[in-house]
DNA sequence: AATGAATGAGTCTTCATTCAT
DNA sequence: GATGAATGAAGACTCATTCAT
């Protein structure tokens, strides 16, 4: 009885299982120099059957990188619009747990794969402005706008503003899987989630409205 | 006119034109996707000749790496030596006019490389940290613990802070030969020297102690 | 019908139709001088399968010599201990059977690529002296020896008397591919057998005893 | 005033001084893995400098076999001619004295070269029969023939009785450049000198008629 | 559906030969 | 004459992709 229905469940799994492979293997090495056996002997098959679910190694690429990432984006508006307190309570909780979320998921993966790849194949990145950059950026925009808004911020220029707080973030998780993952380099950047507070911290400090003499 | 010379000059020059046309390949499309016939043809001469002056692909990677950017971090240290002024001063003008020299000089290539390339070539990170992320972080370091030292600045902790200024940084220039480089992405980061003013002034905010009242 | 063993059958035997390709193209040209494609071509197979089975040129050339000859070696030390009859009976029968054998067979090829080849490849040397050399010039010995405690043969020096017999033998071998394959010049050396019945004719004068007075 | 003479002297000495260096590297390497610098180099001059004495590394290899080897086989018919004495005297003296010279002189990489390279420039072939062969061949013929006309030999096959007693000579001479220049093979065939006595003492005791009853 | 043997276009690297100095 | 920088054709080896089983 398990045999017809593993068999099924294996054959279901099998995309996301070599796209798992895939992803690991191109953030490690890139594209160019990861081997299309490598993948499949990653994820437990043959050659051939990698062939099976995917025309190519570049479809392989397209298809890793927008399988991922987007569901830890919408997460990150999800938590933004939960949020019950001050802006400064807002943006020190949801920067926390949403990027420690991404920095922890194979999200993180995904930054440095866009950096690497995009100038070999342009067609990233329009996905990664419409699907990452966009959304990413407009949850954090509108809890600056917030702040601001309601009084709590001084009146900053918003995207400048953005920029500071998110580019750290997406450092770190570039930092994950390059340098920080080479022998000797594992606590260059510290931990994370310190850091992340910290980061936040400093820049809600310059963010703050002095409290009125 | 040119008789005695002018082979002599031309070998002379080789060597750094290799490299700079390596530079911005390796860059461009990774190391892996870039063919050495490539790197040749952009410096103007032969397959061949390539091979008279490096001895590998890989020894010109590591040939380019090594010889960018330790210029424009010892600038950094001048620049912080040469300054007078308050510790807010001195870290808005030295991180401007230096990481304004480096964004603009191929020294912003290397991050990207770095980044890209270490899995694949872990002597590259013993150079690295030895290099650049030892004395950079030292310079951005000193200026931080003088203003703490001073009572200019809180008593922050000093690693995280450094972090937090120049993560964006390295992510602007990481991001020009990137998505930055991508036909209709240009603008995508804004205009480097007022994003790197607008950055400092936040931390500055957040790291000057408040007035005694 | 071919149906589920035809592939199986190919790939057992590649290896061999593989080396009987790079033996006989290495020893017509030498081993620099053949291109890997051809010897794939000569096995009716295309480059990259070569290096399916050898992984470079150079252990298909050190495979090639270890899996040949040694049988043939083999083969003369059974012949000398089957004989029965007297020394020289001996020495013509089981030397004209052993050598003629080795001559046919592509086992003669050896000697040609072993001289060629060593100085560049000095593990060669070891393999021959231990596989080829000793068993070989064991034999020859022995048959030597037992003639002269016999009293059959003049107490000689054994060492030298088996370097008479056998360096024409080899000299033959590397004729028949060398100038011996040139055209125009087939029949140099004349008919082996013939050479050999009258080679060791004429030792065999020089070795047995006077008849005692 | 050396400075005329001495470059003159030089420049007429050249195409000897490069003929020897590629016939060393030839005889170790094989024409296919010798460089042609290497051949300038170790003839001390530069690679342009061996274009303006030979057309190409092809004619350099002709030019290499056609000046060497034809003196000394000159010399073996001369020694021939001036020996006084039994035949049995003539063969022992002068093939001792004829082919010590030859395994000593560089004459001895000849056939080792000639072995080699003749498959792939059948113009060898020609040269080495008209020159070598032919004329060595001529001179052991005479020294056999003349004993057997004398009555002092017993009447043999003259052409496989030359080749019994030249082809272990040979094969001195190409071990001397093969296995015998490998590390710890030195020794493999024992002294030349005494070799070469053994070797025509045994063949004497089977060629020369056995004294009359 | 899965396999893995086979292919051959594509890359790195070498080296005989040329030619400006 | 002599040099050695430059060339580019040629050759070893790799790897994405196919397809018979």
């Amino acid at each position: 009885m398990p045999s017809p229905s593993t068999r099924q469940r294996r054959k279901d799994a099998r995309p996301q299982e070599l796209l798992d492979a895939a992803m690991a293997l191109f953030v490690e090495k890139g594209f160019a120099a990861t081997k299309s056996e490598e993948v499949a002997a990653r994820a437990g098959v043959s050659k051939g059957t990698l062939y099976l679910y995917f025309p190519s190694k570049e479809e392989l690429l397209k298809a890793a990188i927008r399988h991922t990432l987007s569901a830890d984006i919408a997460a990150g508006a999800q938590m933004a619009e939960a949020h019950t307190g001050s802006c400064s309570e807002l943006l020190q909780d949801v920067m926390s747990a949403w990027w420690l979320r991404v920095y922890s998921s194979s999200s993180a993966c995904i930054f440095k794969l866009v950096l690497t790849e995009v100038r070999n194949f342009p067609d990233i990145a329009d996905f990664y402005l419409r699907e990452v950059i966009e959304p990413g950026t407009a949850v954090i925009t509108r809890m600056v706008q917030r702040g601001i808004d309601a009084g709590e911020f001084r009146p900053v220029d918003v995207t400048g503003t953005v920029h500071s707080i998110v580019l750290p973030m997406i450092m770190l998780c570039v930092h994950k899987h390059s340098l920080g993952a080479c022998p000797n380099m594992e606590a260059s950047l510290g931990d994370p989630e310190l850091f992340i507070r910290q980061h936040m911290s400093l820049l809600l400090g310059g963010l703050r409205r002095p409290a009125a003499t």
